[in-house]
DNA sequence: TATATTTGCTTAATCGTTTAAGCAAATATA
DNA sequence: TATATTTGCTTAAACGATTAAGCAAATATA
């Protein structure tokens, strides 16, 4: 029952009378063979359902064939999508991706790095852990001249390619919507100004403000990890303040989320008294009631880039990285939670 | 800059003055070789930053150290905990994995199967995709001697490790809560039979209504795709026929939310018009209104049990597989959506 | 003291593939 | 016809670790 022997190309040459060597080469479509032997080494090969050796292969060629990606996590849509594309694209140039996650946790990040190094990854895609700010075991990629490419959470420092999306426009965009909504006075529950992202979105968000000579009031900026828990924690610290925001620009989906969840509880009306803008997109954000408006962060589109940034780095074959930032425009899906107007988007 | 040279044992041995082979017995502390050597290997191997190439041990020790996952999606919180404890427990062992997502497609999935099987995994452990009928690639899995677990969606037939809940005793409960709140007509919009969970979480469905005398009414069992979309449209299905249930049990929060969303669209108020209960427990289901009641499936139990039951069949080399159930109870977590009586449990 | 055992290493083969180097036969070029 | 090139393979050495077999020196046993 259990196929016992493992076949390998010896077996295909002793049965052809060949060296096992013209098998290698007439099974990599070697020039210097001929279209007979490479036809009889297929069908032999078919026939012995021969299974190629990886690991062997790997070790001579000193390829994996394996790329490892780190994310934060894997269920949000956005790096379930994003990794996804990923695969897409690197299967058919005959990759396979290990995922690992990091859960925010900066150790477990590190231990990931570790353990792709060991199973001697050709390559690591990766978007940073909240908590990331010490950058050595990203360099520590780089000195072993494994190509690394970053994607949404990425560090400039570093110097190598990041592929994301236009933050301080994204913020810019979501402000003046927000604007045209009749908002005056307007919230940011932001993430940590250390991670570059957040930090563009932040700086949008003022440079909107003043661009309409709105208040910068430091009241309604607000930084921090963007947890649904944490959503509803500075939601409602908005609230117990004096002058309410008359809208709410919260940087990622789960938080807006726990937003508006106490929003929902206090019968504070969604966008009438308090308009809610999202970032993300993720699908959940159209689920609500009242839908949420949001950032399309093209996870598609990042993870094609990021898969086929890496391999024209295999390609090109170039030691030295440098930084390359792809930067796409986002695109703000206006729904319920921030448009005014009479008639309802629904 | 770069480190060029990778440092193998043959360097240490260099150092030392000692054979490649000396140095590898040392790293496995072998106990024909002196305490101080050891030291010294140790050492030294420390001194160069020396990493053991996985890729040469693995191929002569034919075991490449790492495990192939395979879920429908990550982008569930079911699946994306689960894995996260196998992560866990396998990498205390040494081991890495491969994820692979089949989006329950069966095509995906066999070609991550092969892809898996190419990479040399040591096991896979695997929750199969809606689509999957034909089991002739899993059976290949098998015969080729490689560890099979099952989890969430697996089949009986292929006689392998199988963890999951009971689907049975959950759909039993959830109708004898339903009961217990006054409902009258059940609605089940269900899985597919053709997949054993589903089918049997259809079957306590049945079963229990009978207990009870409830009418078993063919309109009220709609089997379906459990996505978002088949959620709305099986509710409007529901809303349209003449005598319309008092109650719905969806056995998947997705489709939950769907059928959620048409209900809050027509103004039907839940629970007292209809009551719902989901089924998986995913996060969201505690951050709609109403808060929908569903089912804890344990998924870190489920991952740690998969990692686990996986490492003992490696340890006890077992050629032969063989069904070997383990079966958790779930738990109902009621909230909003199902719960008629008068003080809210918000 | 002579023999047996243990200790601590070395040598060499091996895992399955790739690939540089080489060589004879076939074909092209002069 | 003589020489150069191309074709189609073979041989053998890698890749970096593991491991069976073996051997000399140190230690134990009789």
């Amino acid at each position: 029952m259990t196929n016992k022997k493992k076949i390998t190309i010896k077996d295909i040459a002793n049965v052809l009378n060949i060296s096992a060597a013209a098998v290698s080469k007439a099974l990599h479509d070697d020039s210097r063979i001929s279209e007979k032997t490479k036809k009889a080494v297929r069908q032999v090969a078919k026939n012995l359902n021969y299974q190629p050796n990886h690991l062997a292969s790997a070790l001579r060629s000193g390829k994996s064939k394996l790329v490892g990606v780190i994310v934060p996590r894997t269920n949000s849509n956005f790096f379930s999508s994003v990794i996804q594309n990923i695969e897409e694209v690197l299967n058919k140039k005959g990759y396979n991706i290990i995922i690992t996650q990091s859960n925010e946790s900066y150790k477990k990040e590190c231990d990931s790095i570790d353990a792709l190094l060991f199973t001697q990854v050709d390559g690591i895609i990766a978007s940073m852990a909240n908590e990331t700010v010490d950058l050595s075991y990203y360099e520590k990629i780089k000195s072993k001249g494994i190509p690394l490419v970053l994607f949404d959470r990425g560090e400039n420092d570093l110097n190598v390619d990041y592929i994301g999306i236009d933050d301080y426009k994204s913020s810019k965009i979501i402000v003046e919507h927000l604007v045209e909504q009749g908002c005056k006075r307007i919230a940011h529950i932001g993430g940590f100004k250390r991670t570059r992202i957040y930090n563009n979105r932040i700086k949008g968000y003022i440079d909107t403000l003043k661009k309409y000579n709105l208040p910068l009031d430091q009241e309604l900026l607000i930084e921090t990890n963007l947890s649904i828990e944490n959503g509803r924690k500075k939601m409602l610290q908005l609230l117990n303040i004096k002058n309410r925001p008359d809208a709410v620009y919260v940087a990622g989906d789960y938080a807006v989320l726990g937003a508006l969840q106490v929003l929902n509880e206090n019968n504070i009306k969604v966008p009438e008294e308090i308009a809610l803008v999202g970032f993300g997109n993720e699908p959940f954000t159209d689920m609500l009631t009242p839908k949420i408006t949001s950032v399309n962060q093209h996870s598609e589109k990042i993870g094609k880039l990021a898969a086929e940034t890496f391999l024209n780095h295999i390609k090109k074959k170039t030691v030295t990285q440098e930084l390359n930032k792809q930067i796409l425009d986002a695109e703000l899906i206006v729904r319920d939670s921030s448009y005014k107007n009479k008639t309802s988007l629904k």
